[in-house]
DNA sequence: TCTATATTTCCATAAATATAGAAATATAGT
DNA sequence: ACTATATTTCTATATTTATGGAAATATAGA
């Protein structure tokens, strides 16, 4: 993972529409969620939608798949924790002997 | 923590600057870095470097304390781990049950 | 108080991102 | 082929964010 794609992550996570587009998928389990029971449940008109799924699928934080008409999109796991094991790495966060020691040197 | 903090949190460091930034407070340890030390080592205008650290300091990311005439800005671990916390719980990443099974579900 | 250094604030501008209606596309049932 | 439904793409607009020079502010040494 490089910081560009991390950014691009972080990004796509960081609004609020995109979050909660996330959190739901998450809790929806691996078999996710179409677009439009997505956009309903967070009343979010169609298009919008559309442009924040494609921000979340472009970071590679979502999956989707055709099923007939509609379109499921689903949480990327691994992608997920990727990006958290990267802050955790990278920014030392999470690491308690990094906290007020001096331990937590440059890698 | 709610969702309006987190993304505040991610935002703040949704962008190569500031996470350059972040990360280099990290591994300065609590002691932290000078402005002018951060800007130097990583080639920002004094003028956009404040802004930025702005940025982080109103996250909550990062704090700043005054030695002579220079500021000090160091990371602030606490706010990451909670952030992270965040990340875990919300979002599901981290925990491997969560990854393909349908054990994780909504809380 | 004068001067040097450190940092921020002000300001204008540029660039990126978000919003949502309307039109286009895709899929499937009749 | 026609129709209905699902989703995306197109387009315009609004909003937010980033950049950096110039001026202002703060601290401290001479």
């Amino acid at each position: 993972m490089d910081i560009k794609s991390a950014i691009l992550q972080l990004s796509s996570i960081a609004q609020e529409a995109r979050l909660k587009i996330f959190r739901l998928l998450v809790q929806a389990g691996q078999e996710g969620l179409p677009a439009g029971n997505i956009g309903e449940t967070l009343q979010i008109p169609a298009s919008t939608l559309s442009f924040h799924l494609k921000e979340l699928s472009h970071a590679g934080l979502i999956n989707s798949r055709q099923v007939s008409r509609f379109i499921y999109y689903s949480a990327n796991y691994d992608a997920m924790n990727g990006l958290l094991a990267y802050l955790t790495e990278n920014c030392c966060a999470g690491a308690k002997d990094c906290a007020p020691s001096p331990t937590c040197k440059p890698k």
